[in-house]
DNA sequence: CTGAAAGCGCTTACAG
DNA sequence: CTGAAAGCGCTTACAG
């Protein structure tokens, strides 16, 4: 088997010029259909395969995207973002680009130091997955090649973001609590701690207000301390009959916790949470949950940030992509008392 | 801020070549330690970043790896090889190398399709993670670029391959719980499923032999199909004293299976089993596992890749990558009788 | 120590 | 419909 075929080759055997061959092999007006088809025919044969570093050269494309994710969001545990990355890396094959994952090292991410993929032209843009220290992403916002942040949203508003539609999904959540019955519905989360479960809290909040519930402070639990490292949840002396966890591992802990103090779930307290991950199934009963859109996600980042490079510098702003509601058997029906 | 700097623009700012600039960003010999410095301030100023593209296609390498994983085993509850591929990813960051990640799908897979990787030239080597069809490896090996296989080999040596030491580690594991003063012990897994279970069930096996204790064909229990769907695990009238299971989510649904039946764990039935993932904290008590070496595994492999590139054609062939136990609370010690 | 020339493999703009 | 020329940005081998 010949090593390097070139189109070179493929034309002088064909005693063509590598114009021509390369005509043919693209698709481009210029060659006769026959021609184009033998010309096919042979590259085949001798195996030939496109360079696409000459490619990148000519056109300036790397036809590569980096997807930069802080290393402290693809820990053992968190499958979560390289879930993401996954489908990213699948959408993007489909537009003939490649996804180049970049670890951003607590290190790096505190000294500035900008992914090397950027430092060699690896990637023509990138897609910044997972919230990270606002210094670094004004660094990364003075690239002269565009981005776009996932799962997470920037102050400033010019610079397109695709994430989870949290405040909805929770507002949602908390609908259907109240209409299975439910009137003294608490929350567990920091609600200091990151944007996502703010937004969850405030969907919650919505949902109250517009039914006209109140909100009881004594039912807003602490999940976790200021570093994200989650603490015990202090179970209330008198529990609402719902509750809303900011998502499904705190609901693991909380109803492990009840269960010891106790309590039947769903039987003497509903609890409902955001994620669908693992944690959703293995907890005794299984949670009713918000299913992130992790597919659609990826899609909308790849379309926002290929547009991006093809040069379409209309901003797209701030999108949230609606999750779904996965019922199980974490709710039961509250008689009116 | 100016959008392509080239070392010709260099050049022409300090009135010098470009392959003066090329010397001196290279640390080449060839220039005087004083232009050097002055060279390498400007291209700092000017904001020069090399082109991959243009270095790639003059020395013929992508400074690319691909990893090839089998989309079956990537779905949402098996972050294993997820796992693998960040820390593949990271690795080959050190040596300056990128890893794109490729996911094969069933369809390809049938119809022998090779990465879209291979045909466009964009990487040096592959990486294959994870057993698949005998056919489509074929075709694999049949690239002329080097390929390392990663957590699974091939039956013929031809191949270098990198492997967790599933039979030291289920021998290790058995020796523990014989010392633990175990006689009876049973294993849980389909011996015809996989390599990987084959190979732990031979390691118990041969840690039987070498104490003299008896295989008892009632307490080698099948945990699923041919297609590797779990199924119900039957309990034996009579339990041994423990079973070594042949990873954790399975001693996950054999522990709430032996407690729905009225046992209690370890007091009843000791267990033991493999990967230390999510599923050996979730348990209750936490599982005595062997936890594969992840980083090991990927720097290994990559390591031998990289060497192929570089030219170093000697064959590695199967490498296994020792696992760690893990102790946890699954195992009591066993009086004797 | 410095630089002119050549070439890596492709594609576009232009001429015939 | 076909092809000669030029150029993308770099580096190596060679000449001075």
């Amino acid at each position: 088997m010949k090593k390097n075929v070139t189109m070179r080759d493929i034309a002088e055997k064909m005693n063509v010029s590598s114009v021509t061959v390369s005509k043919a092999l693209n698709d481009k007006d210029g060659v006769s259909d026959d021609l184009r088809e033998k010309i096919k025919t042979v590259a085949e044969t001798m195996g030939y395969r496109i360079n696409a570093a000459a490619k990148s050269m000519r056109d300036g494309y790397s036809y590569n995207i980096g997807v930069i994710i802080p290393e402290r969001f693809a820990g053992a545990n968190q499958s979560f973002y390289l879930q993401m990355y996954q489908h990213i890396s699948k959408v993007l094959e489909g537009y003939n680009y490649s996804g180049i994952m970049h670890l951003l090292t607590d290190e790096d991410e505190r000294n500035k130091r900008l992914p090397h993929l950027y430092y060699e032209k690896k990637v023509d843009g990138f897609i910044v997955l997972g919230q990270m220290d606002k210094e670094y992403l004004k660094e990364i916002k003075g690239m002269d090649i565009p981005i776009v942040l996932l799962d997470f949203y920037d102050e400033y508003d010019d610079v397109d973001s695709v994430i989870t539609d949290n405040f909805f999904g929770a507002y949602e959540l908390t609908n259907y609590l109240i209409r299975k019955g439910h009137q003294e519905i608490g929350f567990v989360g920091n609600l200091y701690s990151t944007s996502s479960i703010q937004d969850r809290f405030l969907g919650y909040y919505k949902s109250l207000l517009e039914h006209h519930l109140v909100m009881n402070p004594e039912y807003i639990l602490n999940d976790r301390d200021e570093k994200g490292t989650y603490i015990d949840i202090e179970v209330p002396k008198k529990l609402p009959t719902a509750f809303v966890c900011n998502c499904d591992q705190v609901a693991f802990n909380f109803i492990s916790t009840l269960k010891k103090a106790g309590y039947k779930i769903p039987e003497d307290c509903s609890i409902v949470s955001f994620d669908n991950d693992i944690y959703a199934t293995i907890t005794e009963p299984g949670l009713t949950t918000v299913e992130v859109n992790v597919e659609e996600m990826a899609k909308t980042a790849v379309r926002f940030i290929i547009e991006k490079i093809k040069g379409n510098d209309e901003n797209n702003g701030r999108v949230s992509v609606k999750g779904n509601i996965i019922y199980r058997d974490s709710v039961m029906e509250q008689k009116a008392r």
